[in-house]
DNA sequence: TTTTGAGTTGTTCGA
DNA sequence: GTCGAACAACTCAAA
């Protein structure tokens, strides 16, 4: 007598190691029903953006071959999710419905009403936690207030400590007996008709084998360094696994278990600090997700109001200068053009471009926001909404309003010997180290001997910075700080 | 309730 | 060239 089968209902987590629904569903050794139901509508007005949809694509076809080799099928389906699974429970005999929880304000909606609906027709309806080490309701201030500093969030959830529970993959799925229909991944229609995904394909390598790879060459090389390394946008310092993560390819748990791993065989001080940096990297998107969960409106309105009052500037010609990466900026450039070819940005020249945005330009944080959300592979509603709100000095332990990125210098000191704005900039390639991050202000002479006429080659500043850095700390200090 | 210490990533100015 | 202070005030979190 054959049981009827759980659904698996793959979201965020599209990886077949340590996936708690997964192996809830397989622990009686029957079979299981692996499904994605696609449904961006209900996510809106976050629904993934063009670069997200093409790792999705990617990811979705790894999972199905690593499903495969398994021999288990993913059922994919489109539609209007509970319909969808009501009609997989009928089709199939399914007997309940298991998946790992996500976070987003719109999708906890939904799913809740998934839940209730599911168990209010008798149909077992369990999610599990996937994708954070803790969750977010599970740490309070000593008031019983979430908290909105990062350094006593991190250090409370340290003193807690996380589980130390793996969870290894299936080893084999059982057939289920009644075959039910599944839509061919390219029916969802998530790869972009112009085929603008080159850069991406060269840069990354989605799904569950390339996530443990990049994670593995990431402790190899870099992570003993990170402290440093990470800093500085030519090199390789970083681990670059927020993708991965993101689509939940590599759990955090398993992160942080081989961090643990690597942290026994180490004695030196500065390595022992650079892992523990980067654990603080994982503790931020775990903070992310805690704001995130308790300040829900965050995705659009800045958690401290006055910074609505500001008077923002209103400048298409100059959102759309720096969007394409023409700001005459070259750091400022440079990450715009990396992030438009590869879908991903360094996070220092993050922290660059968007305090140009926000401080020089005066656009609203919300504008390069929903940018990021249409251009990056690892575009994360918490961490993008807290980066942003951060940067721009609206949001939870946010940056001092005073501080203001200066792009030449953070290019001088991140980049000095220019490796990176030459790689993304060519056309100004041939300038020396120093004035490759100052242009406008090299000599026509020098111009000349290099063969480069800036006025062809590359464009005006966008605006003085020290200039505009003036206008925006004085609007800061009226707006925000004083008494308005 | 009140007090106290502290807060991811910067820049500029003047000694 | 290097270094420390100022930038301002607020709010958080714990005692």
């Amino acid at each position: 007598m054959a049981e009827a089968p759980p659904i698996v209902w793959f979201r965020l987590d599209l990886r077949v190691a340590d996936n708690p629904a997964l192996a809830a569903a397989c622990e009686r050794g029957g079979p299981v029903i692996p499904v994605y139901i696609h449904s961006p509508d209900e996510e809106r007005p976050w629904e993934p953006g063009a670069a997200s949809r093409w790792w999705l694509h990617q990811s979705l076809s790894a999972l199905g071959t690593q499903l495969e080799r398994l021999g288990a099928k993913l059922v994919i389906r489109r539609g209007p999710t509970l319909e969808t699974l009501l009609d997989l429970i009928e089709e199939s005999g399914a007997r309940g419905v298991l998946w790992n929880r996500r976070y987003e304000p719109a999708v906890i909606r939904r799913d809740t009403q998934i839940k209730s609906s599911l168990e209010g027709r008798g149909i077992d309806a369990h999610s599990f936690n996937g994708s954070l080490l803790i969750e977010p309701w599970e740490v309070q201030t000593k008031q019983g207030a979430p908290y909105q500093v990062f350094t006593p969030y991190w250090r409370s959830c340290l003193a807690r400590g996380f589980s130390a529970e793996h969870l290894s993959a299936p080893k084999r799925f059982v057939v289920p007996r009644k075959q039910v229909n599944s839509l061919l991944l390219d029916e969802l229609e998530l790869e972009p008709k112009i085929d603008w995904a080159a850069g991406m394909r060269a840069a990354w390598a989605p799904g569950e084998d390339g996530a443990t790879k990049r994670l593995e060459a990431f402790l190899e090389t870099a992570v003993d360094n990170y402290s440093e390394g990470r800093n500085l946008p030519a090199e390789p310092g970083s681990s670059r696994i927020s993708p991965h993560l993101h689509f939940g390819e590599i759990s955090v748990r398993t992160v942080w278990h081989r961090l643990a791993e690597i942290a026994k065989h180490r004695r030196a001080d500065s390595k022992l600090k650079s892992i523990d940096t980067f654990r603080a990297e994982l503790g931020w998107r775990e903070f992310a997700h805690h704001l995130l969960y308790h300040f829900p409106e965050t995705t659009d309105r800045p958690l401290r109001r006055a910074f609505e009052n500001l008077p923002w500037e209103k400048n298409d010609a100059h959102l759309r200068a720096w969007q394409r990466g023409r700001t005459g900026f070259p750091i400022v450039d440079a990450g715009m053009r990396e992030l438009w070819t590869t879908g991903w940005m360094h996070n220092r020249v993050r922290m660059i471009v968007a305090s140009f945005l926000t401080k020089d330009l005066l656009i609203p944080w919300l504008e390069g926001a929903k940018w990021f959300w249409d251009t990056l592979v690892d575009a994360d509603l918490a961490s993008n909404t807290l980066g942003w709100q951060w940067t721009a000095g609206c949001g939870a332990d946010a940056a001092p309003y005073f501080r203001v990125f200066n792009p030449t210098s953070q290019g001088l000191k991140f980049d000095p010997d220019g490796e990176y704005v030459r790689k993304w900039i060519p056309e100004i390639a041939a300038l020396d180290d120093e004035s490759i991050h100052d242009p406008w202000n090299v000599a026509p002479l020098l111009q000349k001997d290099v063969g480069i006429d800036l006025k062809q080659d590359y464009v005006r500043p966008l605006v003085d910075h020290a200039n505009a850095r003036q206008k925006a700390l004085a609007l800061y200090q009226e707006y925000v700080a004083g008494r308005k």
